[in-house]
DNA sequence: CCAAATCGTTGATGAACGCAACGATAGCAA
DNA sequence: TTGCTATCGTTGCGTTCATCAACGATTTGG
């Protein structure tokens, strides 16, 4: 309805404290935030909530895993894994089959409409990544990524298994 | 009560996706999600919220700040400033005054008092950026906060003013 | 002097998160 | 066999959190 870019031109644009930009965790978290943020909406956007890139992601790859492997992957709640596996399985990307050797076991695998859908949102995050990282030259984008691998090899070992081959 | 360190050795650790280990803004919101998450827990273990430091962090150096101000650096909610600065006041920390130029704004300084609690919270979360970016060699650390700088000039402007002098 | 905008504050509404509890199934022991 | 215990996915609840509207007080401009 109404414009909300009336205070465009006379924004000041309030600064955080210079102590705080001179600490890389603060730097980290807020971009973090800013980029999933953005993400969010782009995956919105295309009609999907962020989780299921990840979580197509994961299916994409290995194949036929169970709940439990991807709520510890994603460091997810087990119950929130319902919905979105719900909703997925609503559109036909997954399928949820019980495991003929373990029958509590739900296995989740991609189908083929997935993988098409997977191919999107993955166009998607990368178009978002080209124009977050757009500020950094391609030296030092390939500087920089080696080295988020390194903090989250030990800050967060679900993301990466310590061995740095790009 | 009980230990929850049972389940430790056989570990097996689920990974995610290389597709997401190998994006930088996955990355950067896992990292940043962590940082966060281990900040406001040794914050809290010292009696405050996170965003009591950033937000006399903020006080400590532009003094006398009107509260809209900080709302805005910190992108916070307005109504929410209330309680954090409730508590900081109660505290003896802060002091909230009327402007007597414009008597519907608040100016916010910083006490004495208060500057002891920052100064104990700025230890605090110096030790965790140094136990976070441990895994990074001196050389590494001084080449990634230029990358973040840059980064969150264009991405989020609250946080650097665009010149890098460090 | 009146109308509209601004500031801090309060309150409500809605979403997200973690947690406990359940039915179904499996493994293990007596 | 018969229990007992643990695990898996699922449901539901309570608690926290953010986002938004609305208010009194005050300023600004016509």
């Amino acid at each position: 309805m109404n414009q909300l870019v009336t205070a465009d031109p006379p924004r000041p644009v309030q600064l955080i404290a210079k102590e705080l930009a001179h600490s890389s965790g603060y730097l980290l978290a807020r971009l973090g935030l800013a980029f999933k943020a953005q993400a969010t909406a782009r995956a919105e956007e295309s009609g999907f909530e962020l989780y299921d890139y990840s979580l197509l992601a994961i299916l994409g790859e290995g194949d036929r895993v169970t709940q439990a492997t991807i709520a510890d992957a994603l460091t997810l709640d087990p119950s929130r894994l319902v919905a979105l596996l719900d909703s997925l399985e609503q559109r036909g990307t997954v399928v949820r089959q019980r495991d003929p050797h373990d029958r509590r076991r739900h296995v989740v695998s991609i189908t083929d409409t997935g993988r098409i859908e997977l191919a999107r949102l993955r166009a998607v995050v990368r178009q978002l990544e080209d124009e977050f990282f757009a500020p950094l030259d391609a030296a030092s984008r390939e500087a920089l990524h080696p080295l988020l691998v390194q903090l989250a090899a030990q800050n967060d070992p679900r993301c990466c298994p310590l061995d740095d081959h790009a």
